[in-house]
RNA sequence: GGAGAGAUGGCAGAGUGGUCGAAUGCGCUGCCUUGGAAAGGCAGUAUACGGGCAACCGUAUCCGGGGUUCGAAUCCCCGUCUCUCCGCCA
């Protein structure tokens, strides 16, 4: 969530930003909330403060035998007071609780300002595609089968067998042998975690219909990024610590409610998707230096998979909920003939970090810290694009790139 | 699934009705000591919100929620989680 005093001190400037985002602040309704909040609680707290003092005394007389009646009347008085006053107020504190968590992330200065992807801003090209044109890997391969994934569960789940099985296995352990080497930690978390987890990292409380939710109140990871980021939660991290880095590979679980037939042949959009995350978790000032470095480790993945690519910022109108600022890098897929988001870097600032406190301790002030992930990669959709730019379909064969071969024991895989 | 124990500050761990935001130890920070370091001595060291230029002051927080009481870390109820033993099991 945005720190409520920026967002009170510079409530036009929040609004105007906001509003690039396609968000409507009602900075009228927050301000008077606030100085509702403001002139009860310190209301409650004088009552309170009465409150224990004449407690105290109370005790005092009781000690030394001396009547208690009149200041009993007092209390009780007060008491009635209070009680009143503090369940108006919690409940006012929860009303603008829900009002934060619902506003999105203050973007970058630097974000372009546009309303779809169609203004998104191209940041560079890596190699040009050799395969301009293919068919799609549902057609290369019938190792891959949504039929299987559909009678075992339903629509938008697949079953992958063979070779195809074991370049997938393989990009996986590529893809977290790179992250390992760039210097992050792998790591191994649960793939289903609780409501506090997910309000942390912003998919809740805005967001619960793109999730599955289990039957006792938990829910499936929608990336790695959340059991991630949220080993810090409630933490003041050792500054001598920062930045963190870490990696994991998961599956990741996604409803995509109000995707509805959109991508809906081949691997491009499954409930179930493999991915590599990549997680910093730095000092605010380093924040920015680091999204480039997450963004070129997602990038180095493609060019050693030798697969083309381009780069995009994200404008005002398609950065998530709770980025200020992020780069997709998109990968060419020769059936679609079009480039497709294969990751997406941001940085969060303190956004995540607030929502989940995370902070650190600098001269003996405490700070929230920076939080920042990329896709190293979408395993599923870089499957894809392996197969598609490496078709080779007169001597019908996949070529595997360099790097893979040793993983997958051939330099082909023939159909 | 059966039986029991527990949840307190960065960590360990006291505290069973008021003087407790919380002993003590460890850790950490500063100073003294030293040629330098170690050891030692002294002081400081939870979080959030509100007020104040500041020193500081007020309020809340001892897993979460409710209750008893003038007053709750402490007593009662409900929930969550953790641990131990037995059973089962990848």
């Amino acid at each position: 969530m945005i720190d409520p005093k920026i967002l009170k001190e510079n409530i036009q400037s929040c609004k105007d930003n906001l509003a690039k985002r396609g968000y409507s602040l009602d900075d009228e309704k927050f301000l008077s909330l606030e100085n509702q909040r403001k002139d009860l609680q310190t209301r409650v707290e004088d009552l309170q403060s009465q409150k224990n003092k004449l407690s105290k005394n109370f005790g005092e007389l009781k000690k030394s035998g001396q009547s208690t009646d009149v200041l009993a009347l007092e209390l009780e008085e007060i008491k009635s007071q209070t009680t009143d006053l503090e369940k108006t107020l919690s409940a006012l504190q929860i009303e603008i609780s829900f009002f934060l968590m619902d506003i999105p992330n203050l973007i970058s200065e630097d974000t372009p300002t546009g309303t779809s992807e169609d203004d998104n801003k191209l940041i560079e090209e890596y190699l040009k595609p050799q395969v301009l044109k293919s068919d799609s890997h549902l057609d290369i391969t019938d190792q891959i089968s949504l039929e299987l994934g559909n009678k075992l569960s339903g629509s938008r789940f697949s079953v992958l067998k063979g070779n195809v099985a074991k370049l997938h296995r393989s990009l996986c352990t590529y893809m977290i042998n790179q992250a390992i080497n760039n210097g992050y930690e792998e790591t191994y978390v649960p793939y289903i975690v609780n409501y506090d987890a997910l309000e942390g990292t912003g998919q809740l409380p805005k967001f619960e219909e793109d999730l599955f939710k289990l039957s006792n109140d938990q829910y499936l990871i929608p990336t790695a990024e959340v059991p991630l980021t949220n080993l810090f939660r409630d933490q003041i991290v050792d500054q001598d610590l920062l930045p963190i880095k870490l990696t994991a590979h998961t599956p990741c679980f996604r409803s995509e409610a109000g995707s509805y037939g959109k991508d809906t042949n081949g691997l491009i959009r499954l409930h179930q998707f493999d991915k590599v995350e990549i997680v910093q978790i730095v000092k605010p000032q380093d924040s920015d230096k680091a999204l480039g470095e997450i963004t070129s480790h997602a990038k180095s993945v493609l060019e050693k998979l030798e697969l083309p690519y381009r780069v995009v910022q994200l404008c005002s109108g398609d950065v998530g909920f709770s980025a200020s600022k992020t780069f997709d890098i998109e990968v060419w897929m020769p059936s679609q003939e079009k480039y497709r988001e294969i990751s997406s870097c941001s940085n969060f600032s303190d956004f995540q970090a607030r929502r989940s406190k995370i902070r650190f301790k600098e001269n003996g002030k405490n700070h929230f810290v920076h939080t920042l992930n990329g896709s190293a990669l979408a395993v599923g959709r870089t499957l894809i694009a392996v197969i598609e730019n490496n078709f080779n379909k007169k001597l019908k064969l996949i070529n595997i790139p360099k790097e893979l071969q040793n993983l997958m024991d051939a330099d082909i895989i023939e159909l």
